[in-house]
DNA sequence: GCAACCAGCAATTTCGAAATCTCCTTGACA
DNA sequence: TGTCAAGGAGATTTCGAAATTGCTGGTTGC
């Protein structure tokens, strides 16, 4: 959005709030109040509008006339429908990352799968937490796998899909603790891209995605339930 | 956004800036002054920057801080990029509406279509621009084929390539004119549907998507490079 | 003659208060 | 006792001006 040197207000106010939502630090449906959240930053009202109307349009927040904003609300269903969507368009994103990748492609994965196993997955203060560090790897990993695809528009879209997965994998992830092995999961996507193997790629991918749902669908049903309204 | 019955001023704004951007009415790459478009639209600066900035989070308008907005400005990378990502996804839809559409979807896109069919292609003053009304009904005709896709998530992708492909659209048909047979590309589209042939609506579907924009890369560059930059 | 610097101007960005609207509480009435 | 209406409190929305920043034109020095 902005390559000068010089953020305005309202974008760190917007990268703030943004990190905060997706950390978990404000949860789904949680009201945002314009008074509170100026005194937090130190900043206006109206570039907390500025930034909370950003949030809502990347779909991280929603807006209500006349009631203010929240944190977009999380259901099973928009869980369904986004996991279902982020199969499609990543793997075809994927698919066509195989396609146009070069040796600069697998050697910016395979530095990121690097960065990835040398991270601890969980937080060193409470282990029922992903550490910053993971979190950030791991989102770097799957970048590093989408931008293979020479379509920047066909990246956003995936990007876009991501990031609002991020609100749900950050309980998915505690909750099938144990259960997966998401190293190996990973260890595979990479393997695949060293090996030219689009349909491998593809599949393990779609899995992996599908896996993180899975976990957080089996749980019941209060996990999602009792965040949806704050 | 929002569906109560008192729409806010910047949502006002919001969407006359959107409706003038993509009628052509505001160029792309032209400045969007606050000064201006506060008298112009009655309204605080403070609201236009509201609307200017959900326009840029839409991919309607760009941001350069301390500079201003001005509206996206359109390249042949971009309109290529988007082409592709539109064949890919608008078809993902579409064999999803084809795969769980039922009658109510067969009959809004007949329905759709017998409106598309009835509207003046042509704008009555101008011969060369496309009039409202049909450029309104073709919108909402290939709304109604992605409409039968169940996936809401899905859905707000395709439509949200759509808009983008709107600024290219408008320079495209005027010079196709004559040269192709729209209609006759969406009447297949329908036939299609009704004969549930998920195949055909699909290549159809991205054959209409291409043709559009094969017509407008077949154009001399100046067409698209001399609106870049105003 | 050319490049660099400085002052002035125009535009964006930011702020805090006034106006407007919604929601909750309180009270009265059937 | 339950329902409805009016009032008040709190929040969002809107506004206009001050502060900051980037650009333009003229001037000075080499």
């Amino acid at each position: 959005m902005s390559r000068s040197g010089a953020p305005t207000r309202a974008e760190r106010v917007h990268a703030a709030l943004r990190a905060d939502i997706l950390a978990g630090r404000l949860r789904p449906g949680a009201r945002l109040p314009f008074a509170e959240l100026s005194a937090q930053h130190g900043a206006s009202m109206g570039v907390v509008r500025e930034a909370l109307t950003r949030l809502a349009a990347e779909g991280l927040a929603e807006s209500q006339p006349q009631y203010g904003f929240r944190v977009v609300p999380v259901s099973v269903d928009d869980l369904r429908h986004l996991t279902e969507a982020r199969c499609a368009i990543e793997t075809l994103v994927l698919r066509q990352a195989f396609a146009h990748g070069g040796v600069e492609w697998e050697s910016n994965v395979l530095a990121a799968h690097h960065r990835l196993g040398r991270s601890p997955q969980m937080a060193a203060d409470d282990p029922d937490r992903l550490s910053d560090e993971w979190v950030s790897a791991h989102s770097a990993f799957h970048l590093a796998l989408l931008s293979g695809c020479p379509n920047p528009r066909l990246l956003a879209v995936a990007a876009s899909l991501r990031d609002s997965a991020e609100l749900y994998r950050r309980w998915s992830v505690p909750l099938g603790h144990g259960h997966r092995d998401v190293a190996g999961e990973h260890r595979a996507m990479l393997e695949a891209v060293l090996a030219h193997d689009a349909d491998a790629g593809a599949a393990v991918l779609a899995e992996h995605i599908q896996h993180t749902t899975d976990v957080l669908l089996e749980q019941p049903a209060t996990e999602l339930g009792d965040t949806a309204r704050g």
